[in-house]
RNA sequence: CGGAGCGUGGCGCAGUCUGGCAGCGCGCCUGCUUUGGGAGCAGGAGGUCGAAGGUUCAAAUCCUUUCGCUCCGACCA
């Protein structure tokens, strides 16, 4: 993996793109990497490719030494298979549907559980089998409904993906702590700062789940972690302590109070002069058949997750065009109103507070929870915030920023069942297999990886991902210099060194920015300086260091560089 | 889907209100000069002004329709 800068094709940009938003996004199209072909869908030129095939070499390597076996499944689904697991209405439309010359439905693959499962399903018959466990890297196409910061969400993107089937949950438990460890090895070997944080499952089903973040300010997850026992955990999931209030405020006599336009609770917390603990924050929710209403202390957010977690109903969503003749922005929990009440933990622990009356323009103070309203359902229904205490130890929750790239699932049964992949045990009877399933964003990583290192000059890559690792600067028309960057050029490359020459007659500062653009983790400067001293000059992209070094020291020098960037 | 905005050379934009030769910067080509942090001068190529229809002597500009894109929101293994 050598070339000459003259013979390459690395369209590079001096201005910034108005369509990047993300320093990745401004970067990978600056530096000739990438280039846009539609909203979402992107193209990779020879140098992002190369970056892409290092991420995928890395993941194979490791997935291999884990026991996994690699596979290409199709792009192109028959519909059956998403019916026959209730995906094909439960995904709508983010997935990419169409239709053969026949009027056949397919769709085309946004992941793929139900083809790895029916492919496994006849062959895979006796507990003797198992367990198994599958990868392949696939491109992926999710119509998402707004694509964005370029290849960080995109429609279309690359992504590693593995299934593995069990005949227990004793062997998932071994499957799925061995796929976190190479998933660790994997971003470790990336160069990546990441974090394995707990996660909700979502719609894909199961128990236990776990993300892999590369913390970024750029992230659009947010992340709650304990820096004195290490809980960690993505916010949609994290749970915690929350300190118990300091002034009580005592109860008043339950009466109605007329609140015309005061539909929010900023507007309630200023009309009643009272905190947020204070109040009912009611939310109106919708789900497959039943309407519920939500209630949550007016100072905390309620978590969606948690709540189609709490209520297993993955249809539900905010009901916008309201129930019977219920009053939007007056919603309150007491009362004959039909609907499904449930309720956050600290709600229950509410001496009173003021709820909406279910009557336009007003409210009621003094209501008493247990007293004036039961709920159906009682759960963890909150956000946890950054300040408030680790559910696991006695230190606080602090907020990071990071990117999902990695998520592992420990699937159960829910698609052995629904598609009948069944095992026979040692008596002959037959069981649904025990399913997890793993994925790594891979165009994402190589987002990501410049999320978190990059400066205002360009990308700084990690070695291991890094097109190239040394890019050599010939500055200058001597024709000893020229002769000179042959010789490096041949000599590193016989050391099996990845080495991009700049051997084109552009102008110092085209080549040293362009340098710095691409983000080259060792560049080698031959110019002048050589000419006096007979020493070449040295830059670590990474941490900006200078080094003179004389020119029959070169190889050496770089080899030992190149071996300890590797190790740390 | 709701709200806002933008489509003019490869990229970034002005021109549109008030109709009258299609412009600027970057990039590209040629020549000369220059050569340690995105050079200077001179010359040059490159555009159905997103598309369709309409008004007008005349449309990038006004009107109608339509397509695409971007941002905010809902959404998002």
């Amino acid at each position: 993996m050598t070339m000459k800068m003259s013979q390459a094709y690395i369209p590079t940009l001096k201005e910034r793109p108005t369509e990047a938003e993300t320093p990745s996004h401004e970067l990978l199209l600056r530096g000739g990497m990438i280039r846009r072909v539609a909203a979402g869908i992107y193209s990779f030129l020879p140098l992002g490719y190369k970056v892409v095939r290092k991420v995928e070499q890395i993941i194979r390597e490791e997935l291999e030494k884990a026991g996994a076996q690699e596979v290409h499944l199709p792009l192109l689904h028959p519909a059956e298979l998403w019916q026959e697991s209730g995906r094909w209405d439960e995904m709508g439309d983010l997935m990419v549907k169409l239709k053969d010359r026949r009027n056949r439905d397919y769709c085309i693959g946004p992941t793929h559980e139900e083809v790895m499962t029916d492919l496994i399903r006849n062959e895979l018959k006796s507990y003797k089998d198992l367990p198994q466990n599958f990868f392949q890297i696939q491109t992926k196409v999710r119509d998402e409904i707004r694509p964005r910061f370029g290849l960080l969400r995109a429609k279309e993107f690359s992504m590693k993906d593995a299934y593995s089937f069990h005949a227990s949950w004793e062997s998932l438990d071994v499957t799925y702590r061995d796929m976190h460890d190479a998933y660790c090895r994997i971003f470790e070997r990336c160069g990546l700062d990441y974090r394995v944080v707990e996660a909700d499952t979502g719609p894909m089903g199961g128990t236990d789940s776990h993300e892999f973040m590369v913390l970024a300010e750029t992230g659009e997850d947010s992340v709650l972690f304990c820096d004195n026992c290490g809980y960690a955990a993505n916010v949609e999931k994290a749970q915690s302590k929350v300190p118990k209030l300091k002034e009580k405020i005592d109860r008043p006599e339950k009466e109605e109070i007329y609140t015309p336009g005061v539909t929010t609770i900023e507007k309630l917390m200023e009309k009643m002069n009272l905190p947020g603990e204070y109040l009912f924050k009611s939310l109106l929710y919708k789900g497959e058949k039943d309407y519920y209403l939500a209630i949550v202390r007016g100072s905390d957010q309620l978590n969606e997750n948690k709540l189609i977690a709490l209520l297993g109903d993955p249809f539900l969503g905010l009901a916008e065009d309201g129930y019977r003749d219920l009053p939007a922005g007056f919603l309150g929990p007491q009362g004959e109103h039909g609907l499904k009440i449930i309720a956050d933990e600290l709600v229950m622990e509410m001496d009173w507070g003021v709820a909406g009356a279910n009557r336009e323009d007003y409210h009621i103070q003094g209501i008493v929870p247990g007293r004036d309203f039961s709920p159906d359902i009682v759960g963890d229904i909150r956000s946890a915030r950054h300040g408030e205490g680790c559910p696991d130890c006695q230190g606080t929750l602090e907020e990071i920023r990071g990117i999902e790239v990695g998520h592992i699932f420990k699937l159960g049964t829910k698609y052995s069942e629904s598609m009948k992949a069944s095992f026979l045990d040692e008596n002959g009877k037959a069981h649904p297999m025990i399913m997890g399933c793993y994925g790594i964003g891979v165009t994402r990583t190589v987002a990501a990886a410049i999320e978190q290192n990059h400066d205002e000059n360009g990308i700084k890559w990690p070695l291991p991902l890094a097109p190239y690792q040394v890019i050599l600067l010939t500055l200058g028309k001597d024709e000893k210099l020229n002769e000179e960057s042959e010789k490096i050029y041949a000599e590193l490359k016989g050391k099996g060194i990845e080495i991009i020459w700049d051997d084109r007659s552009e102008r110092p500062g085209v080549k040293f920015n362009e340098a710095d653009l691409l983000g080259i983790p060792l560049r080698i400067t031959i110019g002048k300086k050589f000419l006096d001293s007979g020493q070449v000059e040295l830059k670590d992209r990474f941490n900006n260091q200078d080094h003179m070094v004389d020119k029959d020291d070169l190889p050496d020098w770089v080899l030992k560089y190149l071996g300890e960037e590797e190790k740390s």
